[in-house]
RNA sequence: CGGGAUGUAGCGCAGUCCGGUAGCGCACUUGUCUGGGGGGCAAGUGGCCGUGGGUUCAAAUCCCGCCAUCCCGACCA
């Protein structure tokens, strides 16, 4: 492409609301314009990069054995009341009327139009097993979109859907997908981690994420520094240190705490340790059971006064499809305790009572009295207070102890979700009785994979890893251009040639290369040149009549080259670069 | 949805407290001198000052409503 005739509409200086490196260089570069929340236009740039992203994906799933299939935006309403969701997945969920009043929703995700599609076509086991794969756009009504592509609402994403008669089968396509997606973040140069994670709104059994690693991400993972032990913040847990629950038990007594409300108070005033302490927590929830229903239930909840509760395991425990903490006034109302000073001892015998491990063996601990002013001591789990619904509910963190070898901790570390793979198993099939006829000639549900990367994501992660302060320093494999080429005074002829020349040969062997050939100062075609982030930028100035010409590399290396053999040096470094990562 | 802030030219902002001709930098247009990291000089183009109402001789500025955007917390590729 020609610079003069292209549109890389740069700007000196970076939008205001942009956060992170990846969204200041996308709009600063001229890669993306923003039309709304959440909503954005891909400009030429932009899309040239999302394209490379896709075809990396299109090959890799299709070597895989996935085919690809193109599914409406527009979903009607019957097929997700079919599954339940129309009345589950919330605000999230942009429903739209059309002329005659029918209900639709543009999808964002796909299972209902996917099994809708395979129970009209399959019917029997011998044409098991399907995976079925599109690239394509979502919309999620978001409740806070930022970060630009990273978290739009309106994005492209690549989602694949596997059927099998077996879960053995699903294991194995799962396998298989778990190695496509580990070999499509490769080929786009990203470091990445898979960690093992909650599945969400999706539903469905196990599931991995792949995160790939970078300070502005917005999930927490945490690893085992000894062990292969991953997992996203949300679903890790540990190993909890058994010795801190010794000694011989104690009497129950209360104590007055004048004022001693938080755990860090008590802790001070009593003179012990957090982790003697045990928290209580009162939520308001709505089950998924009750699917149009605004009657709260009340729970309370248990635990070490060093965790933090993680609100999407309880979440989890509690199948609660609403959940948050309780007003001081309902915790009065309910409990007859004031919030500061509440403990698990005497509850009313209607309230449940959940209890986090790490205080299910508790000795001789510290908690609130349920009443102003006062907390136990000497208080014993099991003994007195009930400890029979144990639930791990606490927010794991680094230097914890690993759950799955002895003698591992846990290391934290921020990632963008990229890519989510699930088994579903029979949650979509059930419910929106999908079958087919096994060997044995009986119905049976289909057993579901799932399998999804955000697009936009990925391109955006790739200048989140790598980029220094003038602009993006891509990947080759995902650069929208692989080659720029500068002359320093657009108005000699002699420096035009060359380049003309260059551009001429470099273009009729597909390498990816942009010529800038505007008549603008050097400057600023360097500094629209670092925001276009091609890997190799060549430079024809003032060394051309020494018969010389620049290489330099966006990492910032730089050596002179000689001009007659620039072009054959060009393609040589372009190929190595290609294959480096392949 | 809760808490905080902001809406003035394509972008970044001043002006608002204390009402009186709407400004600056960048970008854009023309000319010219330049020519190795967003250059200089000269001349220009471009604004229902978010929006609706109110106060006033007079409102970007004061008052009330609405809308939008951004930041901090609960969702997800």
């Amino acid at each position: 492409m020609r610079f003069s005739q292209y549109l890389i509409p740069t700007f000196r200086e970076t939008p205001s609301d942009a956060e992170i490196p990846s969204q200041q260089f996308a709009l600063k570069g001229g890669y993306i314009k923003k039309i709304a929340v959440g909503i954005y236009d891909l400009l030429p740039l932009g899309l040239r990069v999302i394209r490379k992203v896709e075809q990396i994906i299109r090959e890799e799933m299709n070597k895989a054995g996935a085919l690809e299939v193109m599914m409406p935006s527009m979903i009607p309403a019957e097929l997700w009341q079919k599954s339940g969701r129309w009345y589950r997945y919330g605000k999230e969920l942009l429903r739209i009327k059309d002329r005659g009043d029918r209900d639709y929703c543009y999808g964002p995700t796909h299972e209902e139009v996917i099994v809708d599609l395979v129970t009209n076509n399959i019917k029997s086991y011998k044409q098991l097993p399907l995976n079925l794969y599109q690239i394509q756009n979502k919309f999620r009504d978001e409740i806070r979109p930022r970060f630009g592509l990273m978290r739009a609402r309106e994005f492209t994403m690549k989602d694949a859907y596997s059927f099998h008669a077996t879960s053995e089968c699903l294991d194995a396509t799962y396998q298989r997908m778990f190695q496509t997606y580990t070999q499509i973040f490769k080929r786009c140069g990203l470091k990445f981690r898979v960690v093992s994670a909650d599945s969400g709104a999706i539903g469905g059994n196990a599931s991995q994420e792949f995160m790939i690693t970078a300070d502005s991400g917005e999930d927490a993972i945490l690893y085992c520094d000894s062990c292969h032990y991953a997992a996203n913040i949300e679903k890790a847990t540990t190993r909890l240190t058994s010795s801190i629950h010794t000694g011989d038990p104690l009497p129950l007594k209360e104590v007055p705490t004048p004022g001693q409300r938080t755990i860090e108070e008590v802790s001070t005033f009593l003179n012990v340790p957090f982790t003697q302490i045990i928290k209580t927590l009162v939520y308001n929830f709505i089950p998924n059971s009750d699917l149009e229903g605004e009657i709260f239930s009340l729970a309370v909840v248990c635990l070490r006064g060093d965790y933090e509760l993680s609100e999407v395991k309880l979440g989890h425990v509690l199948d609660a499809r609403v959940l948050a903490l309780a007003s001081d006034r309902d915790i009065m109302d309910h409990l007859n305790a004031p919030v500061g000073f509440l403990g698990p001892i005497d509850l009313p015998a209607d309230i449940k009572l959940l209890v986090d491990d790490s205080v299910a063996s508790i000795i001789n601990g510290v908690t609130g009295a349920s009443k102003a002013d006062v907390h136990y001591v000497g208080v014993c789990a099991g003994r007195d207070f009930p400890n029979d619904i144990v639930v791990d509910v606490k927010t794991v963190r680094a230097g914890d102890a690993c759950p799955e070898c002895s003698g591992g901790k846990l290391i934290q570390e921020r990632g963008i979700e990229v890519g989510h793979i699930f088994k579903l198993g029979t949650k979509y099939s059930e419910s929106m009785q999908a079958q087919f006829l096994d060997e044995q000639g009986k119905t049976q549900p289909f057993i579901m994979g799932c399998y999804g990367i955000g697009v936009g994501r990925t391109a955006m992660s790739a200048i989140e890893q790598s980029h220094d302060d003038r602009g993006p320093i891509w990947p080759i494999q995902l650069a929208p251009f692989e080659v720029i080429i500068i002359t320093a005074k657009a108005e000699d002829t002699e420096q035009k040639a060359m380049a003309e020349d260059l551009y001429t040969k470099l273009m009729s062997i597909k390498i990816d290369v942009l010529f800038d050939d505007r008549n603008e100062r050097i400057g600023v075609k360097f500094n629209d040149a670092d925001l276009v982030g091609a890997p190799l930028r060549i430079v024809i100035g003032n060394k051309l009549s020494e018969g010389s010409i620049e290489f330099n590399f966006r990492t910032g290396e730089k050596r002179d080259v000689k001009a007659s053999i620039a072009y054959d040096e060009i393609v040589s470094i372009i190929e190595a670069l290609r294959h480096q990562i392949d």
